[in-house]
DNA sequence: CTGGCGCATTGACCTGGGTTATCGAAAAAT
DNA sequence: ATTTTTCGATAACCCAGGTCAATGCGCCAG
Protein backbone atom coordinates (compact mmCIF):
# COMPACT_ATOMS: atom_id res chain seq x y z
CA UNK A 1 0.00 0.00 0.00
CA UNK A 2 0.92 3.54 -1.01
CA UNK A 3 2.70 5.43 1.89
CA UNK A 4 0.65 8.44 3.06
CA UNK A 5 3.49 10.80 4.14
CA UNK A 6 4.34 10.64 0.08
CA UNK A 7 0.75 10.76 -0.72
CA UNK A 8 -0.06 13.60 1.16
CA UNK A 9 3.35 15.46 0.73
CA UNK A 10 2.91 14.81 -3.12
CA UNK A 11 -0.53 16.84 -3.40
CA UNK A 12 1.35 20.15 -2.62
CA UNK A 13 4.14 19.66 -5.01
CA UNK A 14 5.34 17.37 -7.62
CA UNK A 15 7.46 14.94 -6.03
CA UNK A 16 10.60 13.41 -8.96
CA UNK A 17 11.24 9.59 -7.72
CA UNK A 18 14.18 10.83 -5.95
CA UNK A 19 12.22 12.63 -3.59
CA UNK A 20 9.45 10.16 -2.98
CA UNK A 21 12.58 7.42 -2.07
CA UNK A 22 14.13 9.65 0.00
CA UNK A 23 10.82 10.11 2.04
CA UNK A 24 9.91 6.42 2.33
CA UNK A 25 13.40 6.01 3.81
CA UNK A 26 12.69 8.54 6.22
CA UNK A 27 9.73 6.49 6.98
CA UNK A 28 11.50 3.02 7.37
CA UNK A 29 12.05 3.08 11.11
CA UNK A 30 8.48 2.26 12.15
CA UNK A 31 7.15 2.37 15.55
CA UNK A 32 3.53 0.47 16.95
CA UNK A 33 2.16 2.46 19.68
CA UNK A 34 -1.08 1.17 21.59
CA UNK A 35 -4.33 3.40 21.41
CA UNK A 36 -4.39 6.25 23.97
CA UNK A 37 -0.60 6.50 24.18
CA UNK A 38 1.16 9.94 24.76
CA UNK A 39 3.82 10.21 22.18
CA UNK A 40 4.94 13.17 24.08
CA UNK A 41 3.42 15.46 26.67
CA UNK A 42 2.98 19.33 27.47
CA UNK A 43 6.31 20.28 29.27
CA UNK A 44 8.69 17.48 27.65
CA UNK A 45 11.64 19.19 25.69
CA UNK A 46 10.54 18.62 22.20
CA UNK A 47 11.78 15.52 20.53
CA UNK A 48 11.85 14.33 16.74
CA UNK A 49 9.16 15.09 13.98
CA UNK A 50 6.74 12.09 14.43
CA UNK A 51 4.86 10.73 10.88
CA UNK A 52 1.83 9.07 11.42
CA UNK A 53 1.63 5.93 8.91
CA UNK A 54 -1.49 4.13 10.46
CA UNK A 55 -3.91 5.10 13.20
CA UNK A 56 -4.68 8.11 14.71
CA UNK A 57 -3.52 10.85 16.99
CA UNK A 58 -4.41 13.95 18.71
CA UNK A 59 -2.82 17.38 20.02
CA UNK A 60 -4.81 18.19 23.24
CA UNK A 61 -4.50 20.31 26.33
CA UNK A 62 -5.40 19.05 29.46
CA UNK A 63 -7.23 21.59 31.88
CA UNK A 64 -6.79 22.45 35.35
CA UNK A 65 -10.06 21.58 36.56
CA UNK A 66 -9.95 17.79 34.51
CA UNK A 67 -11.16 18.63 30.70
CA UNK A 68 -9.66 18.46 27.98
CA UNK A 69 -9.22 20.04 24.34
CA UNK A 70 -8.43 18.22 21.17
CA UNK A 71 -6.18 20.82 18.95
CA UNK A 72 -5.43 18.80 16.25
CA UNK A 73 -6.77 15.32 14.84
CA UNK A 74 -3.58 13.29 13.22
CA UNK A 75 -4.49 10.74 10.47
CA UNK A 76 -1.58 8.90 8.08
CA UNK A 77 0.38 11.50 6.28
CA UNK A 78 0.38 13.62 8.81
CA UNK A 79 2.96 14.82 10.48
CA UNK A 80 3.74 17.42 13.56
CA UNK A 81 5.77 20.61 14.25
CA UNK A 82 8.66 20.21 11.30
CA UNK A 83 10.73 23.46 13.41
CA UNK A 84 9.09 22.23 17.33
CA UNK A 85 12.77 21.59 18.11
CA UNK A 86 14.31 25.34 18.46
CA UNK A 87 11.60 25.77 21.54
CA UNK A 88 12.28 24.69 24.77
CA UNK A 89 9.23 22.97 25.88
CA UNK A 90 6.26 21.14 24.08
CA UNK A 91 3.06 23.58 25.19
CA UNK A 92 0.45 20.45 24.45
CA UNK A 93 0.62 17.38 24.15
CA UNK A 94 -0.09 14.34 21.76
CA UNK A 95 -1.26 11.12 22.18
CA UNK A 96 -2.67 8.09 19.88
CA UNK A 97 -6.37 7.16 19.78
CA UNK A 98 -6.34 4.00 17.71
CA UNK A 99 -3.35 1.41 17.69
CA UNK A 100 -1.22 3.11 15.55
CA UNK A 101 2.05 2.37 13.49
CA UNK A 102 4.65 5.96 13.30
CA UNK A 103 7.87 7.25 12.40
CA UNK A 104 9.83 9.68 14.34
CA UNK A 105 12.26 11.65 12.10
CA UNK A 106 15.40 13.20 13.94
CA UNK A 107 15.65 16.82 13.43
CA UNK A 108 18.98 17.01 11.52
CA UNK A 109 17.18 13.96 9.10
CA UNK A 110 14.60 16.25 8.66
CA UNK A 111 16.54 19.63 7.64
CA UNK A 112 18.55 17.39 4.92
CA UNK A 113 15.44 16.24 3.73
CA UNK A 114 13.99 20.15 3.10
CA UNK A 115 17.21 21.06 2.41
CA UNK A 116 17.06 18.38 -0.39
CA UNK A 117 15.03 19.34 -2.88
CA UNK A 118 12.94 22.40 -3.44
CA UNK A 119 10.06 20.30 -4.37
CA UNK A 120 10.36 18.66 -0.94
CA UNK A 121 10.80 22.33 0.78
CA UNK A 122 7.71 23.75 -0.79
CA UNK A 123 5.86 20.53 0.08
CA UNK A 124 6.41 21.06 4.02
CA UNK A 125 5.94 24.47 3.62
CA UNK A 126 2.09 24.62 2.20
CA UNK A 127 1.59 21.28 4.47
CA UNK A 128 2.41 23.65 7.45
CA UNK A 129 0.33 26.51 5.95
CA UNK A 130 -2.47 24.11 5.78
CA UNK A 131 -2.10 22.76 8.89
CA UNK A 132 -2.45 26.10 10.14
CA UNK A 133 -5.49 27.14 8.01
CA UNK A 134 -7.04 24.31 9.87
CA UNK A 135 -6.23 25.85 13.20
CA UNK A 136 -7.87 28.78 12.02
CA UNK A 137 -10.98 26.85 10.53
CA UNK A 138 -11.43 25.42 14.25
CA UNK A 139 -11.35 28.69 15.93
CA UNK A 140 -14.05 30.22 13.08
CA UNK A 141 -16.05 27.23 13.91
CA UNK A 142 -15.97 27.40 17.62
CA UNK A 143 -16.26 31.24 17.68
CA UNK A 144 -19.30 31.58 14.83
CA UNK A 145 -20.92 27.74 14.30
CA UNK A 146 -23.86 26.39 15.87
CA UNK A 147 -22.90 22.75 17.10
CA UNK A 148 -24.71 20.93 14.04
CA UNK A 149 -22.96 23.24 11.83
CA UNK A 150 -19.77 22.89 13.82
CA UNK A 151 -20.31 18.77 13.78
CA UNK A 152 -20.99 18.79 10.11
CA UNK A 153 -17.88 21.10 9.21
CA UNK A 154 -15.62 18.81 11.32
CA UNK A 155 -16.72 15.92 9.11
CA UNK A 156 -16.58 17.34 5.80
CA UNK A 157 -13.11 18.17 6.77
CA UNK A 158 -12.16 14.95 7.67
CA UNK A 159 -13.62 13.37 4.77
CA UNK A 160 -11.65 15.61 2.33
CA UNK A 161 -8.73 15.06 4.33
CA UNK A 162 -9.09 11.17 4.65
CA UNK A 163 -9.82 11.05 1.35
CA UNK A 164 -6.98 12.58 0.10
CA UNK A 165 -4.56 10.14 1.99
CA UNK A 166 -6.50 7.06 0.03
CA UNK A 167 -9.08 6.51 3.30
CA UNK A 168 -12.27 6.73 1.97
CA UNK A 169 -13.98 4.80 -0.64
CA UNK A 170 -17.47 6.30 -2.41
CA UNK A 171 -18.89 8.04 0.87
CA UNK A 172 -17.71 6.51 3.28
CA UNK A 173 -14.43 5.96 5.52
CA UNK A 174 -12.89 4.47 8.45
CA UNK A 175 -13.35 7.01 11.43
CA UNK A 176 -12.27 6.02 14.51
CA UNK A 177 -13.76 8.54 16.75
CA UNK A 178 -15.25 7.91 20.05
CA UNK A 179 -18.08 10.72 20.65
CA UNK A 180 -16.28 11.71 23.69
CA UNK A 181 -13.37 12.47 21.27
CA UNK A 182 -15.72 14.56 19.45
CA UNK A 183 -16.80 16.39 22.21
CA UNK A 184 -12.97 16.91 23.52
CA UNK A 185 -12.58 18.47 19.75
CA UNK A 186 -15.51 20.36 19.32
CA UNK A 187 -15.89 21.90 22.44
CA UNK A 188 -19.32 20.56 23.78
CA UNK A 189 -20.52 17.41 25.85
CA UNK A 190 -20.51 13.67 24.59
CA UNK A 191 -24.21 13.75 25.21
CA UNK A 192 -24.88 16.85 22.93
CA UNK A 193 -22.62 15.38 20.37
CA UNK A 194 -24.73 12.68 20.48
CA UNK A 195 -28.07 14.36 20.04
CA UNK A 196 -26.34 15.96 17.45
CA UNK A 197 -24.99 12.52 15.83
CA UNK A 198 -28.73 11.34 15.80
CA UNK A 199 -29.85 15.04 14.04
CA UNK A 200 -27.52 14.61 11.01
CA UNK A 201 -28.53 10.94 10.36
CA UNK A 202 -32.05 11.80 10.85
CA UNK A 203 -31.61 14.53 8.27
CA UNK A 204 -30.42 11.88 6.31
CA UNK A 205 -26.82 14.03 5.73
CA UNK A 206 -24.47 11.46 7.62
CA UNK A 207 -23.50 8.84 9.41
CA UNK A 208 -21.04 7.87 12.30
CA UNK A 209 -21.14 4.58 13.62
CA UNK A 210 -18.88 1.74 14.60
CA UNK A 211 -15.82 3.60 13.41
CA UNK A 212 -16.94 4.48 10.37
CA UNK A 213 -18.64 7.54 8.93
CA UNK A 214 -21.27 7.45 5.94
CA UNK A 215 -21.49 10.28 4.16
CA UNK A 216 -25.29 10.08 2.88
CA UNK A 217 -25.89 13.09 1.00
CA UNK A 218 -22.57 15.20 0.59
CA UNK A 219 -24.67 18.45 -0.61
CA UNK A 220 -26.72 17.97 1.98
CA UNK A 221 -23.94 18.16 4.43
CA UNK A 222 -21.45 20.76 3.14
CA UNK A 223 -24.69 22.84 3.48
CA UNK A 224 -25.24 22.54 7.01
CA UNK A 225 -21.79 23.10 7.75
CA UNK A 226 -21.18 26.14 5.29
CA UNK A 227 -18.34 24.30 4.62
CA UNK A 228 -15.95 26.07 1.81
CA UNK A 229 -12.52 24.08 1.64
CA UNK A 230 -10.47 26.84 0.41
CA UNK A 231 -8.42 26.66 3.45
CA UNK A 232 -7.15 23.42 3.07
CA UNK A 233 -5.98 24.81 -0.77
CA UNK A 234 -7.26 22.26 -3.00
CA UNK A 235 -10.08 22.07 -5.46
CA UNK A 236 -13.14 20.50 -3.60
CA UNK A 237 -14.57 17.67 -5.24
CA UNK A 238 -16.65 15.77 -2.47
CA UNK A 239 -18.53 14.23 -5.44
CA UNK A 240 -15.80 12.07 -7.02
CA UNK B 1 12.05 55.19 19.32
CA UNK B 2 12.54 51.12 18.59
CA UNK B 3 11.88 49.45 16.12
CA UNK B 4 9.30 46.69 17.58
CA UNK B 5 9.58 44.46 14.82
CA UNK B 6 13.66 43.99 16.14
CA UNK B 7 12.27 44.01 19.51
CA UNK B 8 10.13 41.51 18.94
CA UNK B 9 12.49 39.01 17.03
CA UNK B 10 15.19 40.16 19.54
CA UNK B 11 13.52 38.08 22.65
CA UNK B 12 13.82 35.25 20.35
CA UNK B 13 17.62 34.77 19.09
CA UNK B 14 20.38 37.11 20.33
CA UNK B 15 20.31 39.28 16.72
CA UNK B 16 23.83 40.76 15.79
CA UNK B 17 24.34 44.51 15.06
CA UNK B 18 24.61 43.00 11.42
CA UNK B 19 20.91 41.49 11.81
CA UNK B 20 19.36 44.04 13.45
CA UNK B 21 20.81 46.89 10.57
CA UNK B 22 19.58 44.29 7.82
CA UNK B 23 15.83 43.97 9.86
CA UNK B 24 15.75 47.92 9.99
CA UNK B 25 16.63 48.39 6.24
CA UNK B 26 13.78 46.08 5.40
CA UNK B 27 11.34 48.30 7.62
CA UNK B 28 12.66 51.06 5.71
CA UNK B 29 9.58 51.69 2.84
CA UNK B 30 7.05 52.17 5.22
CA UNK B 31 3.02 52.99 4.64
CA UNK B 32 0.43 54.53 6.23
CA UNK B 33 -3.60 52.88 6.95
CA UNK B 34 -6.38 54.60 8.52
CA UNK B 35 -8.62 52.45 10.43
CA UNK B 36 -10.88 49.95 9.06
CA UNK B 37 -9.11 49.06 5.97
CA UNK B 38 -8.08 45.94 4.46
CA UNK B 39 -4.37 44.91 3.36
CA UNK B 40 -5.55 41.90 2.00
CA UNK B 41 -8.80 40.08 1.66
CA UNK B 42 -9.65 36.26 1.78
CA UNK B 43 -9.25 34.97 -2.10
CA UNK B 44 -6.94 37.41 -2.95
CA UNK B 45 -3.65 35.72 -3.95
CA UNK B 46 -1.12 36.13 -1.10
CA UNK B 47 1.41 39.12 -1.24
CA UNK B 48 3.98 40.49 0.33
CA UNK B 49 4.90 40.02 3.96
CA UNK B 50 3.29 42.84 6.07
CA UNK B 51 4.83 44.03 9.55
CA UNK B 52 2.90 45.76 11.47
CA UNK B 53 5.18 48.96 12.91
CA UNK B 54 2.31 51.21 14.86
CA UNK B 55 -1.20 50.36 14.98
CA UNK B 56 -2.93 47.50 15.39
CA UNK B 57 -4.93 45.03 12.65
CA UNK B 58 -6.27 41.62 13.05
CA UNK B 59 -6.87 38.71 10.47
CA UNK B 60 -10.36 37.88 10.26
CA UNK B 61 -12.83 35.84 8.41
CA UNK B 62 -16.23 36.85 7.25
CA UNK B 63 -18.85 34.44 7.81
CA UNK B 64 -22.08 33.82 5.27
CA UNK B 65 -24.53 35.28 6.91
CA UNK B 66 -22.98 38.83 8.55
CA UNK B 67 -21.17 37.74 11.41
CA UNK B 68 -17.45 38.17 11.90
CA UNK B 69 -14.17 35.55 13.27
CA UNK B 70 -11.33 37.43 14.42
CA UNK B 71 -8.74 34.92 14.36
CA UNK B 72 -5.25 37.08 15.42
CA UNK B 73 -4.92 40.22 16.50
CA UNK B 74 -1.79 41.81 15.33
CA UNK B 75 0.22 44.63 17.20
CA UNK B 76 3.50 46.71 16.52
CA UNK B 77 6.34 44.13 15.84
CA UNK B 78 4.05 41.12 14.41
CA UNK B 79 4.03 40.33 11.16
CA UNK B 80 2.08 37.94 8.74
CA UNK B 81 2.71 34.62 6.74
CA UNK B 82 6.78 34.85 5.73
CA UNK B 83 5.07 31.68 3.70
CA UNK B 84 2.04 32.51 1.97
CA UNK B 85 3.38 33.33 -0.71
CA UNK B 86 3.74 29.72 -1.98
CA UNK B 87 -0.41 29.23 -1.55
CA UNK B 88 -2.93 30.18 -4.26
CA UNK B 89 -5.22 32.43 -2.55
CA UNK B 90 -5.77 33.90 1.13
CA UNK B 91 -7.92 31.73 3.33
CA UNK B 92 -8.69 34.95 5.26
CA UNK B 93 -8.35 38.73 5.36
CA UNK B 94 -6.17 41.16 7.23
CA UNK B 95 -7.60 44.25 8.19
CA UNK B 96 -6.54 47.32 10.39
CA UNK B 97 -8.31 48.14 13.31
CA UNK B 98 -6.61 51.88 14.38
CA UNK B 99 -4.43 54.16 11.45
CA UNK B 100 -1.52 52.34 11.12
CA UNK B 101 2.42 52.24 9.85
CA UNK B 102 3.65 49.04 8.24
CA UNK B 103 6.10 47.48 6.07
CA UNK B 104 5.69 45.34 3.15
CA UNK B 105 8.56 42.71 2.47
CA UNK B 106 8.60 41.33 -0.80
CA UNK B 107 9.00 37.52 -0.53
CA UNK B 108 12.50 37.32 -2.02
CA UNK B 109 13.73 39.97 0.13
CA UNK B 110 12.11 37.84 3.15
CA UNK B 111 13.95 34.50 1.94
CA UNK B 112 17.32 36.64 1.55
CA UNK B 113 16.62 38.18 5.24
CA UNK B 114 15.87 34.51 6.41
CA UNK B 115 18.87 33.38 4.76
CA UNK B 116 21.41 35.34 5.90
CA UNK B 117 21.56 34.95 9.06
CA UNK B 118 21.25 31.56 11.35
CA UNK B 119 19.98 33.79 14.26
CA UNK B 120 17.15 35.66 12.21
CA UNK B 121 16.22 31.75 10.49
CA UNK B 122 15.62 31.13 14.25
CA UNK B 123 13.91 33.74 15.24
CA UNK B 124 11.48 33.57 12.19
CA UNK B 125 10.70 30.37 13.07
CA UNK B 126 10.11 31.02 16.71
CA UNK B 127 8.10 33.64 15.82
CA UNK B 128 5.93 30.93 13.47
CA UNK B 129 5.73 28.56 16.37
CA UNK B 130 4.39 30.99 18.78
CA UNK B 131 1.98 32.54 16.49
CA UNK B 132 0.83 28.75 16.19
CA UNK B 133 0.49 28.15 19.83
CA UNK B 134 -1.47 31.40 20.05
CA UNK B 135 -3.60 29.93 17.86
CA UNK B 136 -4.09 26.98 19.60
CA UNK B 137 -4.26 28.40 22.98
CA UNK B 138 -7.33 31.00 21.46
CA UNK B 139 -8.91 27.15 20.50
CA UNK B 140 -8.61 26.06 24.22
CA UNK B 141 -9.97 29.05 25.40
CA UNK B 142 -13.15 28.88 23.28
CA UNK B 143 -13.47 25.33 23.49
CA UNK B 144 -13.09 25.18 27.30
CA UNK B 145 -13.45 28.47 28.88
CA UNK B 146 -16.22 29.98 30.08
CA UNK B 147 -16.43 33.67 29.28
CA UNK B 148 -14.88 35.63 32.13
CA UNK B 149 -12.16 33.38 32.13
CA UNK B 150 -11.92 33.68 28.17
CA UNK B 151 -11.66 37.78 27.95
CA UNK B 152 -9.30 37.27 31.24
CA UNK B 153 -6.76 35.03 29.53
CA UNK B 154 -7.17 37.39 25.85
CA UNK B 155 -6.22 40.67 28.48
CA UNK B 156 -3.36 38.38 29.77
CA UNK B 157 -2.09 37.46 26.77
CA UNK B 158 -2.28 40.98 25.03
CA UNK B 159 -0.95 42.22 28.34
CA UNK B 160 2.53 40.49 27.65
CA UNK B 161 2.61 40.41 24.18
CA UNK B 162 2.34 44.33 24.58
CA UNK B 163 4.78 44.68 26.97
CA UNK B 164 7.20 42.24 25.05
CA UNK B 165 7.56 45.09 22.06
CA UNK B 166 7.48 47.97 24.69
CA UNK B 167 4.15 48.78 24.65
CA UNK B 168 3.36 48.71 28.64
CA UNK B 169 3.63 51.27 31.38
CA UNK B 170 3.56 49.42 34.68
CA UNK B 171 -0.06 47.65 34.60
CA UNK B 172 -1.30 49.43 32.20
CA UNK B 173 -0.85 49.46 28.33
CA UNK B 174 -2.32 50.88 25.00
CA UNK B 175 -4.90 48.78 23.47
CA UNK B 176 -7.53 50.24 20.71
CA UNK B 177 -9.86 47.45 20.72
CA UNK B 178 -13.43 48.26 21.18
CA UNK B 179 -15.98 45.93 23.10
CA UNK B 180 -17.15 44.71 19.47
CA UNK B 181 -13.56 43.75 18.31
CA UNK B 182 -13.30 41.13 21.22
CA UNK B 183 -16.47 40.09 21.12
CA UNK B 184 -15.44 39.16 17.27
CA UNK B 185 -11.84 37.69 18.84
CA UNK B 186 -14.03 35.85 21.81
CA UNK B 187 -16.71 33.96 20.16
CA UNK B 188 -19.02 36.06 22.08
CA UNK B 189 -21.75 39.02 21.68
CA UNK B 190 -20.79 42.79 22.28
CA UNK B 191 -23.46 42.72 24.82
CA UNK B 192 -21.98 40.18 26.69
CA UNK B 193 -18.39 41.55 26.71
CA UNK B 194 -19.56 44.30 27.92
CA UNK B 195 -21.32 42.92 30.86
CA UNK B 196 -18.01 40.34 31.61
CA UNK B 197 -15.85 43.68 31.57
CA UNK B 198 -18.13 45.24 34.32
CA UNK B 199 -17.75 41.99 36.38
CA UNK B 200 -14.10 42.10 36.00
CA UNK B 201 -13.79 45.80 37.23
CA UNK B 202 -16.34 44.91 40.08
CA UNK B 203 -13.91 42.67 41.24
CA UNK B 204 -10.72 44.96 41.13
CA UNK B 205 -8.86 42.77 38.58
CA UNK B 206 -8.99 44.77 35.56
CA UNK B 207 -10.32 47.83 33.32
CA UNK B 208 -10.60 48.46 29.97
CA UNK B 209 -11.71 51.60 28.43
CA UNK B 210 -10.94 54.41 25.81
CA UNK B 211 -8.16 52.20 24.35
CA UNK B 212 -6.92 51.87 27.10
CA UNK B 213 -6.38 48.40 29.60
CA UNK B 214 -5.60 49.14 33.14
CA UNK B 215 -4.67 45.79 34.82
CA UNK B 216 -5.49 46.36 38.68
CA UNK B 217 -4.59 42.52 39.99
CA UNK B 218 -2.43 40.65 37.82
CA UNK B 219 -2.49 37.55 40.41
CA UNK B 220 -5.89 37.47 40.47
CA UNK B 221 -6.45 38.11 36.94
CA UNK B 222 -4.43 35.42 36.08
CA UNK B 223 -6.18 33.16 38.27
CA UNK B 224 -9.41 33.89 36.70
CA UNK B 225 -8.09 33.74 33.51
CA UNK B 226 -6.24 30.08 34.17
CA UNK B 227 -3.43 31.34 32.64
CA UNK B 228 -0.56 29.27 32.03
CA UNK B 229 2.30 31.78 29.53
CA UNK B 230 4.05 28.68 28.72
CA UNK B 231 2.85 28.91 25.22
CA UNK B 232 3.96 32.36 24.63
CA UNK B 233 7.29 30.68 25.52
CA UNK B 234 8.75 32.82 27.57
CA UNK B 235 8.96 33.22 31.44
CA UNK B 236 5.94 35.03 32.85
CA UNK B 237 7.47 37.76 34.81
CA UNK B 238 3.58 39.94 35.03
CA UNK B 239 4.73 41.40 38.21
CA UNK B 240 7.96 42.61 36.88
C1' DC C 1 -18.71 -17.55 29.68
C1' DT C 2 -18.90 -13.81 32.64
C1' DG C 3 -17.84 -9.65 35.00
C1' DG C 4 -16.33 -5.11 34.35
C1' DC C 5 -15.57 -1.00 31.92
C1' DG C 6 -15.85 2.32 28.52
C1' DC C 7 -18.96 4.05 25.25
C1' DA C 8 -23.59 5.21 23.29
C1' DT C 9 -28.24 6.68 24.20
C1' DT C 10 -31.87 9.17 26.22
C1' DG C 11 -34.67 12.00 29.49
C1' DA C 12 -35.47 16.00 32.78
C1' DC C 13 -33.99 20.09 34.14
C1' DC C 14 -31.18 24.42 34.39
C1' DT C 15 -28.11 28.32 33.13
C1' DG C 16 -24.71 31.06 30.48
C1' DG C 17 -24.83 33.69 27.05
C1' DG C 18 -27.64 35.18 22.92
C1' DT C 19 -31.29 38.38 21.19
C1' DT C 20 -33.63 42.55 20.89
C1' DA C 21 -34.27 47.09 22.15
C1' DT C 22 -33.26 51.62 23.99
C1' DC C 23 -30.40 55.68 25.28
C1' DG C 24 -26.56 58.69 25.87
C1' DA C 25 -21.92 59.91 24.73
C1' DA C 26 -17.90 59.97 21.68
C1' DA C 27 -15.92 60.38 17.52
C1' DA C 28 -15.97 60.96 12.77
C1' DA C 29 -17.66 63.14 8.75
C1' DT C 30 -19.36 67.19 6.22
C1' DA D 1 -20.71 73.53 14.23
C1' DT D 2 -23.77 70.17 13.35
C1' DT D 3 -25.04 65.97 11.52
C1' DT D 4 -24.14 61.04 11.30
C1' DT D 5 -22.22 57.06 12.78
C1' DT D 6 -20.22 54.19 16.04
C1' DC D 7 -19.62 52.73 20.68
C1' DG D 8 -20.78 51.65 25.46
C1' DA D 9 -24.16 50.61 28.94
C1' DT D 10 -28.30 48.20 30.57
C1' DA D 11 -32.63 45.81 30.89
C1' DA D 12 -36.06 41.95 29.68
C1' DC D 13 -36.60 37.80 27.79
C1' DC D 14 -35.32 33.23 25.67
C1' DC D 15 -32.93 29.07 24.00
C1' DA D 16 -28.85 26.11 22.79
C1' DG D 17 -26.28 23.41 25.02
C1' DG D 18 -24.65 21.95 29.70
C1' DT D 19 -25.57 18.98 33.83
C1' DC D 20 -27.13 15.08 36.16
C1' DA D 21 -28.86 10.64 36.11
C1' DA D 22 -30.12 6.13 34.52
C1' DT D 23 -29.87 2.24 31.18
C1' DG D 24 -28.03 -0.75 27.82
C1' DC D 25 -24.54 -2.60 24.80
C1' DG D 26 -20.16 -4.46 23.09
C1' DC D 27 -15.72 -5.92 24.03
C1' DC D 28 -11.87 -7.57 26.45
C1' DA D 29 -9.64 -9.99 30.44
C1' DG D 30 -9.65 -13.56 33.32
Amino acid sequence: MPNPFVQKLGRYASLSDEDTRLLESACRDTRRTAARRDLIREGDPPGPVFVMLEGWACRYKLMREGGRQVLALLMPGDFCDMHVAVLDEMDHSIGTLTPALYTEIPRERMETLIASSPALTRAFWIAQLVDEGVLRAWIVSMGRRDSTERLAHLMCELYIRARNVGLCIDGHCEMPLTQIVIADALGLTPVHVNRVLRKLKVAGAMELGRGTLHIRDVESLARIAGFDDNYLHRRLKLAA
